[in-house]
Order: C-alpha cells, then structure tokens, then sequence
RNA sequence: GGGCCCGUAGCUCAGCCUGGUUAGAGCGCACGCCUGAUAAGCGUGAGGUCGGACGUUCGAAUCGUCCCGGGCCCA
C-alpha cells in the first residue's frame, strides 16, 4: 500500500481518469448516488451537430459542466440530457453542397422528399466529434438519451406550442421584408447576408414627382439607388422638421434635363450636391408643410392604389436624413423594411410589382413587363421611361457596399414576403417582467442586452420559406384564406385528415399531403397546408417540453423539470435561445424558463481577433488539448477573466497556469507521497492529534483551508467561478506549498526520532493530506481529470462521488493574523538581508521588528520567523526606541465626513504633528490640533501612526511593519555559517552523486583550519542533516571515498568526500522505516 | 444609426457596485537566494498621465456627461 505516482504526462493522466471513468460508469453512477435528492435543473442548449466544435465551446461547456458537477458535489439531482439541433439552413446549406445544387429551383426540381433525405442524412456530421470532444475535455452530459429537434415527438410537441399561441390568438400572418435572391428564390439571414457584402457601382437617379394642383406646377425631386423598385412607388417620405426649398431653375447646366422655368423642391442642404442648375430660391419651409400634397407616380398603372388614402402622397417619416440623396425618399413598400413600416403605418397599398422569380409582373408598364430586375437592360428601360415621362432629372454612379447572394452571387433584393408571426409585442410588459426575474450573470446582460432588446421587441417573425424544418402546421382553405387551423397534434390531424399513413413523418413533403374539406359552413374550400417551416429557435425555445414530449407524456417529468435552475451560453444567444426560451415559456406558462443564466463571451484569438474559418486563425481544440490538456485549458477559460468578459486564446497564459498552479499542485502531492511512502504513513493508519491540539502552523493552515472552502464554496454557488479559481490558486501555491510545505519539510522525516517528532509527523502527513485532499475537491468542479486523480490517490475514491468541502469551524482569526505578520516581517527581514549582502544561511545574533498596532507575535508563532530570517532571538522594540520615528497620517476616510471643505486644513495639521503628539494618539488620547483658526480634537480613530526608519541598510520598513537585523557577527556565528554552508555542498554532492534522498553516507569533510573548526564544532547538526552514519573530520580522511569534492567557500578551501553507507550502516536505522 | 461590454505596468488581469491621498497580482525582464519537492522553489528591483476631456466632491482609477479606441449584437 502507498501513495501512486503520478503519471508521466498530463495527456496519460487524463486518458487514464477518462477510461476509469468509463470502465466504473462513473457519471451515470454519481447520478445514481443522487437519486431522490433535491433536483438541480439544467438545460443543455442543443448545438447543431453540421458544424465542427472548436475551443470556444469548450468555454461554455466547462460553464455547464462545473455547475452541474458542483451541485451534484453539494447534495443535488443534476439530470443532465443532451440535445441536438437539427432543423434550419445550415443543414440545408450542407445538403445543397453534397448535392451540387443550389437554390430554390432546384431543389424542386430534385424533389422535396430527395432533398430532406440528404439533409437528414448528414444532420449528425459531426456528432461524433462533438461527444468525443464533450468526452475528452470531460463535458458530462447524458449522450445516450439526447433530445433531437427533427424527431416527430419533439415536432408534435412544437405543434402543441403553436397551438396555444394560435388559441390565445397571438398568431397572425403578415409580410416581412427579408434580403432575396430572386435566382435561389429565397430569402437569407442576416448572417448569411453579412458574408455577401460587395462594393459596387450602381446607378442612383434624381427623379422629379411633379405634384398635382401645385400653382408653379413644381414635382419634388426624389433619389433612389434601386431604380427597379420606382414603379412600386407608392408614397414620398420626407422629414417634418427638416427645411425644405422650393427653387427656380433660372439656366441649364451639366447633364441635369431640368427645363429653364421648373421649379423643383428638395431639402436646403442637399441643393448643392445634388442640383446641376443655376437656380433661385423661391420659398423655404418645414417638410411638415409638404404633408398630404398629392403627386403623379412616373409608372402610372403599375399599382393599383384600391381604397388607400395615402397612396401617391407625402408622409412624415423621421428615418428620412440630409446625409445622402434630397431629403426625399422614394417609398415602394414591398421593397424596403422603412418603406414597409411606413406604408403599414400610413395605410399604403401593399401590392408587389416583382415577382418571387425577381422579373416584373404583368401589371407594370413600359415594357418592363417579365423583365428580370438584375438584368443589364432592365435599367436603361426604366432611365427611357422616366425621360419619356419628364420625369428623369439626372443620374449618377453611385459607389456603395450592397449584398450579395453568398451562393450565387446575384444582387440580392429588399423583398416583402408572406410571413407568420407571433404578437409578441402584446406581452412585452410580461416579458420584460419576466426577464427582471431572472438572475442573469452578469446582472447587465438583463437589465441591458436583453432588457433593451425586450423593450424595442417586435413581434417574431417565425416562418421560413424553407424545406427542413417543423411545417409550420397551419392549414389555410384556398378558397377563403381567412379560413384557417392551427393544428396541436398528430391525433388531431388523423382526425381531419381521415387518418396517416403508416409510415408517417412529420416533415416535407409527406406532411404537405393530408388536406381535407374547409368546415366554415357553405364554404366549398380545400384545407391546405401553408408551405413554410418554423425558425428554428422555435424548436430549441420548445426544449423544455419538447424534450419530454410533453403534454403527450412524461408530465411528472416535465414538471419536475421546469422551469430550468441554470443555463449558460454565449452572449449571441440574446436574440436567440435565451429569447426564444423567455418568450415561449411567458406565452405558454407566464414564467421564465430559466432561473439563472451565465452568460459567456466570444474567445478571441491571441490578438483579439474573433476567430473564424476565413480567417484562418481558428485553433484547433484537439491539438489545444493535446499541449496543454483539458484540466489546464478549463482552468484558464475560468480563471482568466470573467466569463462574460471576452478572452484571448493565449497559448503561453495556458503554459503558464499549467506550470504555476498545477505543477505547484503535483509537486505538492508528490512531496507528500514521496515521503509518506518512506516513513510509512497513511491516512487510514496513521492517527493524528485532534486539529485543536496540533501545532501552531497546522492549526493555521486548517483554519486557512476552511476559509478557503467557504469563500469558493459561497462563489460557485453564486456562479462566480472566476474568483474561487484565483482563491484556490493563492491558497495552493502561496499558503500550502509556499509557506506550510516550506515551513514544515523536516516534521516530515524522522532522522532524530522522539516520541513528539513521531506526534508531529503524524499531524503534519495528517494536515498536508487533509489540505490536498480538500483543494482536490474543491478543484473537482473546475478542472475534473487531476482532482479525480488526486482525490482516488489520496482517499482511495473518486472526488466526483464525494461531497462538496464544508467547513469544520476551525477558522483562528487570531493565529491567521500572527501568521500574516509573521510572513510580512520574514518578507521585510530577507529584504534587508539582500540589501546588507548577508546571506540567509548565516546566523545572526538578533532582528528587531514592529508590528503595526503593537502587537506581538504568539510564541508559537515565533519559532518561524527565526527559521526564515535564521536568528537566534527576535526582539519587539516600541516607539521609544531611537531607530524609530513616529509620524501620523490622517485617516481621510474618518476626517472627511467630520470636516467637509475643511480636511485639508486638520490633515495639514496633523501631519505637522510630532513624536509626543504621537505617543499620545497612540496611547488612546485625543490630541488637539490648530487648523483655519479653529482648535479642533482629533481623536486616534481619525489618524494612523506609521514608524519610519533612517536609511539603514539592515532595516526594513513597509506599511506599518518594521525589521532591524543586527549585522554584527562574532566567532561563533561565522562557525556555524560555514558548518551550514558546508552542508548545503554535501546536500549538492549527494545529489549530484545520484543518492536517493534516504540514503545513508559515509562523510568526510577537510579544508583550512576554519573549515576544520566549523567541521568539528558542529558535528552533530551536519551528520544529522545530510544523513551520515560516519563523518570523519580532516585531511586525508576525504581520499578514501567514492565521491569527492574540492570547492571554495568563500574564500575557505573545502574538501569534501562522500559514499553511500553499506548495508551494515543501513540495517542499524531500518527499525524506522 | 441604436444597444451592451471593454480600455489600469511590455503582456494577461484584480481593484470600480459601496470615492479616502503609497493603485495591486501573475507572466516577462534584471539581480540575487534557497534546496531532503530538483528539467522544481523563493526573494528583491525596475516598470503606471488608471484611454482623453470636462464636471460633481474637501478628495476621483472608482460617480456623471461628452469624446476616442476595441469587441459583440441589432439596424
């Protein structure tokens, strides 16, 4: 039995905790262990299993998996159930690119039914490689029962959602203006817009719509750089507050086909950039003089106007700007989102003049008639008309950045295109309610992001004109479109549609079959599916139904899984998933669905840059782990920065916190284990004194490590991972193996055995096993692979299956403040020594210190103060002392709410104070002092007192703390210097000779005669130090042995010769180990 | 154009909510030390207009306004 080794590398190390993790099934039975607890609810947001994982995801799964293996830790039930999205265009990007098509045509073509098989077939690319990735960077997550967006329960389950929506009567249909490429006869999103941006010339003209029964017959100039969408036009915005200028063209010039006499109307500051004509100003004006003035359309007969009051009229609209074109924008509402909005608002026609297929229809005249709109000629025969018609004032080149079909390249068209939507904004003062509820981290990614997005909401436009998706399940008579049914389940649907077949799939094109008579009495309709899908966000937003296959089954489950405890994803999630699950669960259920959210931002590249594909600075998460390891790599992803904050990629960051926590870590346990192994201890046999009764350093440790526990235990549960990383780090690196292993190395081993060092040895192993066994469970959440591995070989099991570290009550405020003095002073004392040129391994007589406030340091305390500075007596001097000069500084903190404007005076005052003044605020009595002609009594509660020293080169002095190191060495002193110097070199012979730190020697040591004296007069020390059984003193005594050795020492010659003891010598000491 | 976040040492970040007069870490750099953890460990030092301006205040890295730069989301 003993303390294991470590493994070689981190990579062998975390594949072996992976495989034993495997082998005991050890997620699935820490769930087990958990069962009946109180429940932890989570929700994975479904990734879309078409796309490569790459690090960032390792960010927001290390989020994920360190709350649910926290809180399994702390007594809860954390199901944790995969889910995969599956349904939108991403997949169907995919499938157009493995079948080497593209567009809507074609797609068609292929066949509907074709087209989704393909895109059901590669739905899961990359599944592997995200459960392998999840599995390598120790992502716990129940693969086996995942949640899958396209199965035919979630999709019913979506259909119940949008069900209920319709019945509360939130589902409507209404155009919405989308990006369009007439040749894919789609629409795109945003992001696909966003790849597709190209900078091109194109033509803008100055058109002039001359307004009827106007007494100059003046046309107000209007500009555009679409000019196919003029025939569409239906009304002119202009801005109400903005001047407007009616002018007389008085003589022609460049290019302009104004006649001398037409009087044109534009906003003032446009004249100059856009006028090519001497003219005379006539009149100036507000827009909101122009409102309600009539005009004649320059495609007459294009738009069929109906009943509309506003058609062909000047509307006040406030997105209109003097920055480009006249101050007078063209509106074709059909094809353009301002255009639309204003033309909803005012009651324009909404009637389209370009078909799907991007040509105009059979209504436009001119000729234009079946045209293509992206055409070379379409252009030139528009620019004819609107001369034909009088009403071209002049064209230009126009240089802009305009979007492009990322697929084809066609010029992509503002197009409004019948769309469904939920009345979302009839519930924004629940949703906002809602989202106030919920404990967003960080708080401002609620009240900001997300709240502002809330308050500008517009209703969700949830339909898309696509093939893989859930059908939007909407039938609509096609005789009468207002005859509608939402349908809520496939039982429902078997009902109307006189039953399924057999093999039923609820998707296209199988779906677009059922179809039944239109129940409205006397209509003679046909019930027909509408041809969307639902965005896909609508599906995720379902998850926590859906994923039940709720309210068809599994009620108790779905309940006991709503609403969710946490989630946490990154922060382009706003407008997505935590949207789409806020917005659902307030329509469906009026909660949020999540109770805490952490929110994490982008992972950038070393330089700051997003990383992406193009880009190319894309790292790869594989080769990431295979340098640094995945505990290393979730350990920098937390401790960094704050989660919500965005962070760079940084190779040599991840290098460093490897080396500087846990190589501090391994080498802690390995200090541990090397000895514990030696000299026999272990933790099931190896008693140990009650904390209470140890020594001062242990009791000091054990009451750092249950503040530790509290702290991180206080941050997790606040979804703080970021400072518990750093106060785990600090408490490893800096009090247990900086100070406590430091501090504490010869209670470890036995050369001078007594019944007390056996005692303290055993509480040391006992402390230093307790302190690594503890950090390794509270390391367990964050960084899951050498925890494990520590935990199991210091306990024997698993650190998943064990319980979150609770404090023991053990905390000494007291002794944590003698310790912290004695740490600064040790600080101060080496200082000093460095600046006097002494080094620590010579003895001194004395130090002098002082400890802010007069304290003194506890006895037991004492002992490692004069280890560290190595002096044999530490003297605590008072203010009387003639080192030391006392000066006061104000307290402002105190001062300011007492004195207001006058502080600076009473502090000037103080500080002119003196020593006596000094004793006496020291010694708890008020002083008065003369400031602006008033005597006010300042009290010690208003001032600190700070000792200052002279320049001495043994004295050190900060923030209250102070050390004079007596430099004055006599015979003695010297001797023992050298015999400690003389042990230091056999300690590096023995080293270099190859001897195992147990190992007995044979010593023999010569040099002058101050070596010899040094040798002789401390015999005893160096024997037992450096572990001889023999040490022979003297010249010619060192020839004999195997190891030799001439140095100089400062200044002395030294001879050393060393070999290992034979087993005579060795057999005498093994009754210990 | 709108919203949110960020800007502190060469680099990575604390501190800011709750204002207090000597602004802290780590890395890197320079110098030194220690070693029965050794392809480790420790210490000391140099290094800062706290992005800029204005304001509030006795007092601003911290609060407010504006500006500049970067990132993200949305138009």
């Amino acid at each position: 039995m003993g303390y294991p080794e470590l493994p070689g590398s981190v990579t062998e190390l975390e594949e072996g905790v992976l495989t034993r993790w495997e082998e005991e099934d050890l997620f699935h039975r820490s769930l087990e262990a958990r069962r009946g607890s109180p429940e932890y609810v989570f929700f994975e947001g479904p990734p879309t299993a078409n796309g490569r994982p790459g690090v960032h995801h390792i960010l927001a799964r290390t989020i994920k998996d360190l709350a649910g293996r926290h809180r399994t830790m702390t007594g809860h039930h954390v199901l944790r159930k995969a889910g995969w999205d599956t349904h939108g265009l991403p997949v169907e990007i995919e499938a157009e690119r493995q079948l080497g098509i593209s567009g809507k045509p074609e797609i068609e073509e292929l066949g509907i039914a074709e087209f989704n098989r393909v895109c059901r077939e590669n739905l899961f690319t990359y599944k592997e490689e995200w459960e392998r990735l999840s599995r390598r960077i120790g992502y716990w997550l129940d693969y086996d029962d995942p949640y899958i967006t396209c199965s035919p329960e979630y999709i019913e389950s979506a259909w119940w959602a949008l069900s209920e929506i319709d019945r509360k009567g939130l589902l409507y249909k209404g155009y919405k203006v989308l990006p369009y490429c007439p040749r894919c006869g789609t629409g795109l999103s945003s992001h696909e817009v966003a790849q597709g941006y190209e900078e091109v010339q194109d033509t803008a003209v100055f058109v002039a719509f001359p307004l009827v029964d106007d007494p100059d017959r003046a046309a107000v100039l209007g500009w555009t750089t679409t000019p196919w969408t003029l025939p569409g036009n239906v009304a002119l915005a202009i801005h109400p507050d903005v001047e407007y200028v009616r002018v007389r063209v008085t003589g022609r010039s460049d290019g302009a086909l104004a006649q001398e006499g037409d009087v044109l109307i534009l906003a003032r500051d446009r004249m100059e950039a856009v006028l090519r004509n001497e003219v005379r100003v006539l009149d100036a004006f507000p827009g909101s003089a122009l409102v309600g003035r009539r005009y004649e359309p320059p495609f007459r007969g294009a738009v069929d106007a109906g009943d509309s009051e506003a058609a062909w009229t000047v509307l006040p609209a406030d997105f209109v700007t003097v920055d480009e074109g006249t101050g007078v924008v063209h509106t074709a509402v059909m094809y353009g989102e301002d255009d639309f909005d204003l033309g909803t608002r005012a009651g324009l026609p909404r009637q389209h003049t370009v078909g799907p297929d991007g040509r105009f229809l059979a209504s436009v005249p001119a000729g234009l008639a079946g045209l293509g709109v992206n055409e070379p000629d379409t252009e030139a025969r528009i620019l004819d008309h609107l001369r034909e018609v009088g009403a071209l004032y002049r064209a230009e080149r126009y240089r802009h950045s305009y979007p492009h079909c990322w697929r084809c390249d066609s010029k992509l068209l503002y197009m409004a295109r019948d769309s469904w939507y939920i009345r979302t904004t009839a519930l924004t003062d629940r949703l906002l309610e809602n989202n106030a509820s919920v404990d967003w981290h960080p708080p401002e990614m609620g009240t900001g992001r997300m709240g502002e997005w809330l308050r500008g909401n517009v209703d969700w436009a949830l339909s898309r004109d696509r093939y893989w998706g859930t059908p939007l399940p909407v039938w609509e008579c096609d005789a009468e479109p207002e005859h509608r049914e939402v349908i809520g389940s496939f039982e429902q649907l078997a009902e109307r549609a006189g039953g399924l077949p057999e093999d039923f799939d609820p998707h296209r094109p199988q779906i677009d079959e059922p179809c039944w008579g239109c129940g409205e009495p006397g209509c003679p309709g046909t019930m027909r599916r509408v041809p969307q899908v639902l965005d896909a966000w609508f599906d995720s937003g379902s998850m926590p139904y859906a994923q039940w296959h709720w309210p068809f089954e599994n009620d108790e489950a779905f309940r006991r899984h709503f609403p969710a405890d946490f989630i946490a994803e990154g922060v382009d999630q706003t407008r997505g998933w935590f949207y789409s699950l806020l917005a659902l669960s307030t329509i469906l259920f009026d909660r949020p669905a999540y109770r805490a959210v952490v929110v994490n931002d982008l992972v950038l590249d070393a330089e700051g840059q997003k990383m992406s594909k193009s880009r190319g600075n894309a790292v790869d998460p594989w080769e990431a782990i295979s340098r640094h390891g995945a505990d290393a790599i979730r350990w920098y992803l937390l401790s960094s920065s704050n989660p919500w904050l965005p962070k760079r990629w940084d190779p040599g960051g991840i290098d460093e916190v490897g080396r500087k926590f846990f190589d501090t870590l391994r080498n802690t346990y390995r200090f541990f284990a090397l000895y514990a192994n030696l000299e026999g201890w272990s933790h099931g046999t190896g008693e140990a004194r009650p904390a209470a009764g140890r020594t001062a350093i242990d009791r000091w440790l054990l009451s750092r490590l249950d503040g530790l526990v509290e702290a991180v235990g206080r941050d997790l549960e606040a979804y703080d991972p970021t400072p518990a990383a750093r106060r785990l780090s600090e408490f490893v690196v800096d009090e247990l193996s900086n100070w406590y292993v430091r501090r504490t190395r010869p209670r470890f081993w036995a050369t001078r055995r007594t019944r007390e060092s056996d005692a303290s040895a055993r509480d040391a192993y006992a402390t230093l096993h307790e302190a690594l066994a503890t950090s390794a469970r509270l390391l367990a959440p964050i960084s899951p692979f050498l925890s494990d591995w520590l935990h199991r070989g210091l306990n024997g099991d698993s650190v998943h299956l064990a319980e979150f570290p609770r404090s023991l009550g053990r905390r000494d405020v007291e002794l944590e403040r003698g310790m912290h003095d004695v740490r600064e002073l040790a600080a101060l004392g080496r200082a000093a020594r460095e600046k006097a040129g002494i080094r620590v391994r010579q003895p001194l007589r004395s130090v002098r210190v002082v400890v802010p406030d007069g304290r003194r340091i506890p006895a037991e305390l004492l002992r490692h103060l004069q280890e560290e500075l190595n002096v044999k007596r530490v003297d605590f001097i008072d203010d009387q002392d003639d080192i030391i000069r006392l000066i006061v500084k104000p307290d402002y903190a105190a001062l300011g709410p007492r004195f207001g404007s006058s502080t600076p005076a009473v502090a000037g005052a103080i500080e002119a104070l003196g020593a006596p003044d000094a004793r006496r605020l020291r010694a708890g009595e008020a002083v008065s002092v003369q400031a602006g002609g008033e005597r006010v009594e300042v009290a010690p509660s208003e001032v600190r007192i700070l000792e200052q020293t002279g320049d001495d080169l043994t004295v050190g002095n900060a923030a209250g703390y102070l050390t004079a190191l007596d430099p004055s060495l006599d015979d003695e002193l010297r001797r023992e210097g050298l015999a400690r110097e003389l042990v230091s070199r056999v300690q590096r012979l023995r080293r270099d000779a190859g001897l195992a730190v147990e190992d007995r020697i044979a010593l023999a040591l010569a040099g002058d005669a101050a070596v010899l004296e040094a040798a002789s007069s401390h015999e005893g020390e160096i024997a037992g130090e450096t572990l001889a059984v023999e040490l022979r003193v003297g010249d010619a005594a060192t020839d004999v042995l195997e190891h030799r050795r001439e140095l100089d020492v400062d200044g002395h010659r030294v001879l050393i010769g060393l070999e290992r003891a034979g087993d005579r010598d060795l057999a005498s000491e093994a009754g210990h180990a």
